[in-house]
DNA sequence: CTCCTTATTTGGGGGCTTATGATAAGCACG
DNA sequence: CGTGCTTATCATAAGCCCCCAAATAAGGAG
């Protein structure tokens, strides 16, 4: 953990870039009262950036009789970030200008038996190629690629360690895509990419210590500590659907008993379900998307059983949350993914309550619970902040290949 | 969370110093390339901490035919710390050197009813001048103090928040105690009293990601991420106690039900013990110490009862942890505190293999699981490291008051 | 006493920050 | 229109930090 100048200089060029983007147009003033930089760094800062292209001057505002302060904003020219998206049934693609805009987004589907590193890696190649061919943008434009797959990855060598429904193993992702892919590409896996995303754009802009709460078939729980996503000693903390939640409870496919994931996963929302209504017209066996989707109209309309099954569902993730808010004492929890965004405030006011009940009254006390706010896909925006934040490291290191656009 | 350069400095400090004391005597050589600093660098620091005093010249060593590498090991003339543990039933003063060895201890009882904050006071203040008398030290020695008061704590302000035994609410202990001892006061719990402890002199030295599991009458999970304590947002992190490990399970004080304090605290091992064989001779009606030791006593003589009830807790309390271990991903968890120490290596055997069958593997195979291996009062010892942090910190500040003595 | 080897210190360069002054750009007013 | 005022930005300097490399220090061997 060797810490050098050099990394306050980066993080607070993330520091400024992050706040360009949030205020869309700013001067150089305010972006230093609100950092806490000296007019100087700042000024210094931004040089640096309008220098590379990533952002322009877009005109002056009024100082009230002296020398108007200069505005800028990000250069939706000044180059393109890739997010990519690989989920067991998909690939999902976007591209984004510096801003994280989405220029054009591309989604291919993964049929069951296509899970072949080979077949995966062509979907992949063939949908950047697509996204790039509809926005109109050459290779030379794109400033970075960032990927991501599920399970367990070592992003240093590009490689995904273990994907559990692939079975994949040690497969070498970045190296096969860069044969096809001329471009920087950084891995990682989905829960660190919503994390990011959320330190960047979401519930986490500005706050030190966060927790992502990712309800999809699979749980997890990101981490960010001091502003910064935490990773643990092998890059795997978070694992947070095995956790133990009921002794002797429902068997997980992990082999344990009675993990988060088997109440508050989707499959196990289904169980709830199931365990209330056996033949509820809302179960589809076998569709896990429908059956969520159709308890959201369910509880939109006002059906019992369907409040009910989010209730249940709530009592048993409010508590796992509340000792997650005891334990890491965070600022924010961000509920995320499919499940929490369809289930969304429903879902939200039952575990806020069962929170409330459960976690101890100082910690809840600093603690917000709130959903996921980011339009559109956190996963490829993530990974394509994966791609800006290395982009802004590499600055000055004379690896950076710097695009010039205005 | 703002950084600048002189942070580097400060962590760069504290590496070297932490270096010397676990090597008691080293040459610069070595610290270099142990802490991969560079030569100039540890030059620079070591004579900045020989100018203070904290280090002295020790001797040469030889270097093969060249000038003699220069020796230096801390200065036990080099100032006194004072570390101060405040328990329910007990008032701990120590007083260490600066390599943090021993010089004198101190313990006052508290008596049941003397739970008001000048009585405890009293107490504080009458120990460490009887431990300053004991070593023959003056005021003027003494670099720094720490002070651990059990429950919530207001660090900066020097405030005990909250202590839940006494029902002490925002009691300025700071102020309290500087009328009468005229030294730096820094104040925490023992919780974080006990990471730091770790951290510096236990399994956590060189560490980045550490867990510190504390067993005693309630339980608590210390955490430090990236080499530092983590605090939280509130500074409370930690609280795990109450984590929900059987959903309604026992009743636990804190009016939920289930919480893991219920089964692996003292008074949870005791219920787990009733059981087990209500009219054991091991148990002692309102005396959990006594218990325990004779637990601990019968486990050492083969006692199966005794066993028994160590792997019953360590089923518990092996699942808490490996549900840590899953959401944390660090590279040691330690079990501490005066349960820890008493039921030893019986309970970190069946613990070990409780997380065994719980944790993930790949997490897993990354955490080592050991014992608190530091000898005496490890509350006492952080609380003085905490002054010692402080103190450093403080170096070249001017604002810290140099003790020069060789 | 000189040479050789190795250790330590010192000075310089480059990074970062903040502080300070110079310059730029607007407004107001005579 | 010019002068003075205000405010913004930029350039430079100064203070830290680190590391590198040359100079100096301190032994031993011949």
């Amino acid at each position: 953990m060797k810490r050098t100048s050099r990394d306050i200089r980066v993080a607070n060029r993330f520091e400024v870039l992050r706040h360009i983007i949030a205020s869309a147009t700013v001067s150089r003033q305010q972006i230093a009262s609100d950092t806490g930089l000296s007019l100087a760094t700042v000024s210094n800062l931004v040089g640096e950036l309008l220098e590379l292209g990533l952002l322009v001057e877009v005109g002056y505002q009024d100082s009230g009789g002296g020398r108007p302060r200069g505005l800028v904003a990000i250069n939706p020219n000044g180059g393109v970030l890739v997010g990519i998206d690989v989920a067991e049934t998909y690939v999902h693609v976007e591209l984004f200008d510096p801003a994280l805009t989405v220029l054009a987004s591309v989604e291919e589907e993964l049929h069951p038996e296509e899970n072949r590193p080979d077949q995966v890696v062509a979907h992949v190649v063939s949908s950047v190629e697509s996204a790039l061919a509809t926005a109109g943008v050459g290779h030379d434009r794109v400033l970075g690629a960032g990927i991501s797959v599920p399970g367990q990855v070592d992003r240093e060598g590009g490689v995904s360690v273990f994907a559990p429904n692939w079975d994949w193993h040690d497969v070498p992702l970045r190296s096969l895509l860069a044969r096809s892919l001329d471009m920087p590409l950084y891995l990682d896996n989905p829960l660190r990419a919503c994390v990011v995303a959320e330190l960047w754009f979401g519930a986490g802009r500005g706050r030190d210590d966060v927790v992502v709460v990712n309800l999809g078939t699979g749980v997890g729980a990101g981490l960010a500590f001091g502003g910064a996503l935490y990773r643990g000693a092998t890059n795997s903390a978070g694992e947070w659907g095995h956790t133990t939640l009921v002794v002797d409870g429902r068997l997980c496919h992990c082999g344990s008993r009675g993990c988060v994931e088997t109440y508050v996963g989707a499959p196990g929302i289904m169980q709830n379900l199931r365990d209330l209504a056996p033949n509820s017209p809302f179960l589809h066996t076998d569709d896990q998307t429908a059956t969520i989707e159709a308890l959201a109209r369910g509880v939109a309309d006002g059906d019992p059983v369907a409040a009910k099954v989010v209730t249940e569902t709530a009592r048993y993730l409010g508590v796992a949350v509340a000792d997650l808010i005891n334990l890491v004492n965070p600022e924010v929890v961000v509920l995320s993914s499919w499940v929490a965004g369809l289930l969304g405030d429903a879902l939200l006011a039952e575990v806020r309550a069962v929170v409330g009940r459960h976690a101890l009254r100082r910690p809840l006390a600093a603690t917000e619970i709130t959903l996921c706010r980011i339009a559109g896909n956190p996963v490829s925006l993530g990974a394509a902040t994966f791609a800006l934040e290395r982009f802004l490291s590499a600055i000055g290191t004379n690896a950076g290949g710097l695009v010039r656009q205005t």
